[in-house]
DNA sequence: CCTTAGCACTTCTAATTTATGAATGCTAAA
DNA sequence: TTTAGCATTCATAAATTAGAAGTGCTAAGG
């Protein structure tokens, strides 16, 4: 068992050891609680053997371990209060009209990021329950269009295409036209199969030049399930501020990290949807980095936002923060309806 | 005067140290040459005087000054090869019909970033020269919109708006009318001007909620400016893989001036449209680095595009691969007419 | 039995020394 | 003009030293 004293002590470490990211000795400990340092030592030692404090070297001061870190965390932190200053910034973005969701949840995380130095993430999953609203395609000059895919959700997709000598605009036209007609409300997941099966055939009747026209279509539709699908990252050189990564191979080890897109998508992998935190080895991630994550469930369309930073992250602001976020995104969602 | 043998050691020199990041010693040179290292070592003396060469310290070898990399540009450096596979690669890109000219040059330019290890940006100007075509909105849900403004080059820039409670649709679609009837064909530097004295006095007249709409138009209208004259920067971290750079501080320093949008656009100031090389403090980016730039004219629309690197950059290998893709986007540039 | 003063002990860090080696500049001969 | 030879310079790496920080343990005190 751990007794009261010992659990001020672990605090008193993590806490001391977010802030300087030096080893806390003994004697910084005893002067905030009332006993010597030798009193303090005896307990380090215990907890140490509880595995919640590590030492660099015989005579370095102590730092906290993962489970210390986890113990910090599930049992000892205390929730931080924002500063009015910061909660106002977020409400500046709050009460912007002109974002629609998402974009509100990018910014928010950016302004995160901004005030902590830390990195954030999102990963939006756009196309899930997205349902295409039309295909519209504007001509631009003679032989070169703009096709735009637009679904329900206010998602646009668009591409410029030169057409090929042979293709003529009312062919263009019918082949729009018939697109609306028969995939208009699909969920866009699903427009791919309904393209192939049954517009092709169909297609293959009306249109003269269909072999083109289909697959320009098809194409911009599949890059559009990948789009949506997108990741959102900020700030990935706040990394480089961190005492811990002073070290340039730790410094490109976290970068390329960040452009492994599948690693990076396997943020979201969990289900949980409340705040979840991730120590070191847990995030698998990296040793050296904790994450902390949270879904935001806006009418069915599902976004992972993530905020990395190193071990030392400042846990209890950080959550602060996305509990902020995460409350006003609910009451914006509801006001919305 | 420079003598031919003073060339043909600079030349060496520079080849050298841009190969191995090393001084280069007169031992190492009098292999190639026909003639001892002490006379090699007596021409660089002579170069050195010349400012072409520089020292670290007494004895270690020689270094190229910025002058050095300047003459062996000018005047040395032969014009390189590039690779059948580097051409294969870069013909894939110029031959997929789907991407329209702005989409080819970046992909090339990612693909000159991951071949060379440089960091790459693309400044479009698009703004310039594009005019308004169409405004158009999509309603979503009761109280969402879609706004799009699509221009007669085919950019494309949208948002979701949330209606507040008072706001009528056919407010809205008489406001779009109006702006579609007034504006359309306005070059889009222009549109905020004209919104404000043409569109502004008349929508007050026809339109109930005229502030609120007005205002949300206006603000779409000003992100498009601000948007199209996008900044696209490729490969950040490679400086993290040049050696010159494995000082935090320097990967800090050069970090961070890419944040710096002002800086970065101001690549764009120069009115040369050949290939032009800055060296060093000659970049007014960084005092270490040197950049490749030039520009492609696409029927009327600019774009520059730059590569950046330590000064021991392979410049004729870089300027090959842009000559390379010049010569290729012109190509297109044609045959889409 | 818990607390604490005292002290020996460990290890890191930073400063200094030493040794080695790479490459130079200069001199003098070919 | 070229080059061999050699003293000279300076960086880098390894070895040494000194100092500081902080621990663990012991033994005394409440």
């Amino acid at each position: 068992m751990i007794t009261e004293r010992q659990r001020a002590i672990l605090k008193c470490i993590v806490e001391e050891y977010i802030k300087t990211a030096k080893p806390v000795s003994s004697n910084h400990i005893c002067s905030n609680l009332n006993c010597s340092s030798a009193t303090v030592r005896n307990e380090m030692v215990r907890l140490e053997e509880l595995k919640m404090l590590e030492k660099n070297h015989f005579a370095s001061g102590r730092i906290p371990s993962e489970a210390g870190y986890r113990y910090y965390v599930d049992n000892l932190m205390e929730p931080k209060e924002m500063t009015g200053e910061d909660m106002l910034k977020l409400q500046t973005i709050f009460h912007n009209n002109e974002l629609d969701l998402n974009d509100t949840i990018k910014r928010s995380i950016e302004l995160v990021s901004e005030i902590t130095n830390y990195t954030s993430i999102v990963l939006g999953n756009a196309s899930k329950d997205n349902r295409l609203k039309k295909v519209e395609v504007v001509p631009l000059e003679p032989n070169k269009i703009l096709t735009m895919v637009i679904t329900d959700r206010g998602f646009v997709e668009h591409k410029n295409m030169v057409l090929p000598e042979n293709v003529l605009m009312t062919d263009v036209v019918k082949t729009v036209e018939l697109i609306n007609k028969l995939v208009v409300n699909t969920p866009i997941n699903e427009v791919s199969e309904k393209l192939e099966y049954e517009v092709k055939p169909i297609i293959s009747k009306y249109v003269k030049q269909h072999e083109v026209l289909y697959n320009a279509f098809y194409d911009a539709f599949s890059e559009f399930t990948s789009k949506a699908n997108d990741i959102h990252v900020v700030g990935r050189t706040n990394f480089l501020k961190q005492p811990e990564f002073s070290n340039i191979d730790k410094v490109k080890e976290i970068l390329n990290k960040f452009e492994d897109t599948d690693l990076i998508k396997s943020i979201s992998d969990d289900d949980d949807n409340g705040i979840k935190i991730y120590i070191g080895e847990e995030s698998e991630i990296m040793d050296d980095v904790s994450v902390i994550k949270t879904k935001y469930d806006i009418d069915g369309e599902e976004v992972t936002i993530a905020i990395m930073g190193p071990k030392r992250m400042e846990y209890g602001k950080v959550v602060a923060m996305l509990d902020y976020i995460k409350e006003n995104i609910g009451g914006m969602n509801e006001k919305e309806k």
